[in-house]
DNA sequence: TTCACTTATATGTATATGCATATATTGAAC
DNA sequence: GTTCAATATATGCATATACATATAAGTGAA
C-alpha cells in the first residue's frame, strides 16, 4: 500500500510536464496581473511582438517561428484583429495566404506594454537571480531539442 | 529602426513567460503522443493521480495542492467523472464539500498509463540529462518561490 | 433565532491550445 | 488545359485554464 503511495508521490513530484506547467501557470498569472491594464494578454502580447517585427508574415510562418499550430495562430489573431491590433490581407500573389501585419494601434498599444513587460521580466530574472535565468533558458533550449530529435 | 527591431528580438528572445509556455507545450505533447493508447491526457493522468494519492480529496483542497483555481478542477474532475475514473459524492459532515474519490476503473486506467508515464518521462529526463533534469525541478521551484515571494 | 460573514462549489464568459477535417488555391504532370 | 498532389487557411470539437460572479451551506455574534 506504501509502495503505491511512494509510486504516486514521484509522480506528482518528479512529473516533467507537470512542474513545466505549473511553472507556466504561475508564471503567466504573474505577468497578466501587471500586463492587465494595458488590456492585453501576454500571450497577445507576444503574438504581436512576433507580428510587428516581420512587418508582414502569414498565419503558418507565424505558426512555424511560434511553434504553435497554424489553428492556434487563426484564432488569436482573429482576437488581435477584433482589438484593431492587425491588419488581415490577402496575398496579392497567392491567394490563399494571408498577410498579417500590425495597425498603427497594435504599435501605439506595444510601445504601451513594453516598459511593463521590462518590468515584470525584471522582476522574474531578478527573482531568481540572472545567472539562473540565463541557465534555465539555456536548459529550456536543451529540453526542447532534446525532444525533436526524440520525434524525429 | 534597427533598434527597434532589436528591442523586439529582446522580448521575443527572453520573455520568460513566452518561453515557459513554448517549453511546456513541447513537453505536453510529447506526453500526449505516448499516453495517446490510454486515452488519458496527461494533466488528467496527473490530475488522477493527485486523486489517488488522497483516497477523499475534496474540490477546493485539490485545487490547493494543484495550483489550479478551483473552477478549473470542478470542471476537470467532471471529465474524469463522465469517463468512470471518479466519484463525486456530498462529504457527510459538509453538504457543501463534494468528495472526489478514484474508481476501481480508474485505479485500473491509473496501472495503465503508470508504465507509460514512466516511459516518456526516462525520455525526458536521459534527454536532457539526469543531473539537468534535477537542476531544472531546483530552478523552477525557486521560480514558483521568489514570484510567491513578490506577489506577498 | 436571525443576520451577516465566510466557505465550497458551480456557471458564464473568454482565451489558449491542438487534432481531425474541410475548403480553397496553387503548381506540376500529363 | 485537366487532373492530382501539395499548401494555406478555416472550422468543428474537445480540453485546459482563470476571473467574475452566483448559489448554497455552514458559523458565529447579537
Amino acid at each position: 500500500m506504501n509502495n503505491k503511495h511512494n509510486e504516486m508521490d514521484y509522480i506528482i513530484q518528479f512529473c516533467a510536464c507537470a512542474n513545466l506547467r505549473k511553472a507556466a501557470r504561475i508564471v503567466t498569472q504573474a505577468y497578466e496581473k501587471q500586463m492587465q491594464p494595458t488590456g492585453l494578454k501576454v500571450t497577445q502580447y507576444y503574438m504581436l511582438v512576433n507580428i510587428a517585427r516581420h512587418k508582414e508574415i502569414s498565419i503558418s510562418k507565424l505558426g512555424e517561428i511560434m511553434l504553435l499550430d497554424q489553428t492556434t495562430i487563426t484564432r488569436n489573431v482573429d482576437i488581435l484583429k477584433k482589438s484593431g491590433y492587425v491588419n488581415i490581407t490577402k496575398d496579392k500573389n497567392d491567394s490563399r495566404t494571408k498577410s498579417i501585419s500590425i495597425t498603427d494601434i497594435g504599435l501605439v498599444k506595444l510601445e504601451e506594454a513594453a516598459p511593463i513587460w521590462v518590468q515584470i521580466q525584471e522582476k522574474v530574472e531578478n527573482g531568481m537571480g540572472k545567472e539562473n535565468y540565463k541557465e534555465l533558458l539555456e536548459t529550456l533550449k536543451n529540453l526542447q531539442e532534446s525532444i525533436e530529435l526524440n520525434e524525429a
